[in-house]
DNA sequence: ATGGTAGGTCTCCTA
């Protein structure tokens, strides 16, 4: 049976509890990754989920800020959640689904307005973030995993709506290129989005800043999915449901996904 | 060059 993971950037998990569900419904993932969830563990709403067969949740909660979760209608097994860089934020957990795979899932920092660690803090701390991730994955050498999240970072200049405008913008900067590439080597990671989906302009979040989103149309590819080596061959039919970012009361990122034929 | 919108710990912080 093969395993459809889903990866989004809820932007409060309880306001948004409705369309989660609906997004069950729809798309029926067997494991939902989420960000941003903005709670804290114990208040992540579960009734309704564990109503549509999704009757596992793992989840990395603070109040009011980051978090991450993962729910599934398969059984998951805490494996490790990671305080990278020293933040004191809820940004990763990873999980063992039914013995099968391994999946980490990150809300990476989103590193501030100006791409200089001299001039901005954060924008440092996501280059820690991403360098301690490297690190932490040279050591482990996973295998049969999945890495998913918003990574706050549009690689490819197809994943941009203008690269040349956007190389001095935090996401699309050379250097967290080069800091997101240096993850990627760690573990010889798979993109297995840009696997399915080779060319073509590819975003997954729009800003709700712009008037008129969908006509504007200027998206970056902040969120991936990414597979170890090993497994990267049995990921395919990955997509972005865009049509998710004009629901009612919307988050600004849609769904990601990929399926597993492991 | 600027400012635009959204969510939560809500006149301030984050994205």
């Amino acid at each position: 049976m093969p395993i459809k993971v889903c990866s989004w950037n809820i932007n409060s998990v309880r306001l948004r509890e409705d369309s989660v569900c609906r997004l069950l419904s729809e798309e029926t993932p067997d494991v939902l990754c989420l960000q941003e969830c903005k709670s804290p563990e114990d208040k992540i709403p579960t009734e309704k989920f564990s109503k549509l067969g999704y009757k596992y949740l793992i989840a990395s909660g603070q109040k009011g800020y980051n978090g991450v979760a993962i729910l599934s209608r398969l059984p998951l097994k805490e494996i490790a959640r990671r305080d990278f860089a020293s933040l004191e934020h809820a940004r990763h957990i990873a999980v063992n689904v039914d013995n099968k795979l391994n999946i980490h899932n990150f809300y990476v920092p989103a590193g501030g307005d100006i791409p200089d660690r001299n001039i901005n803090e954060k924008f440092g701390q996501k280059l820690d973030y991403l360098s301690e991730m490297a690190e932490y994955f040279q050591s482990q050498k996973p295998q049969k995993s999945i890495l998913v999240g918003d990574l706050n970072i549009a690689p490819g200049e197809e994943d941009v709506w203008d690269h040349k405008k956007l190389l001095k913008i935090v996401s699309h900067t050379p250097q967290e290129i080069q800091a997101l590439n240096e993850v990627m080597l760690s573990a010889n990671w798979v993109d297995i989005i840009r696997k399915d989906i080779p060319s073509g302009l590819l975003y997954s979040w729009w800003s709700y800043r712009a008037r008129d989103w969908d006509t504007a149309n200027k998206g970056r590819r902040l969120d991936h999915i990414w597979a170890t080596k090993d497994i990267a061959d049995k990921g395919y039919g990955s997509y972005i449901s865009r049509d998710v970012r004009g629901w009612e009361k919307p988050s600004d990122h849609a769904p990601i996904f990929s399926s597993f034929d492991l």
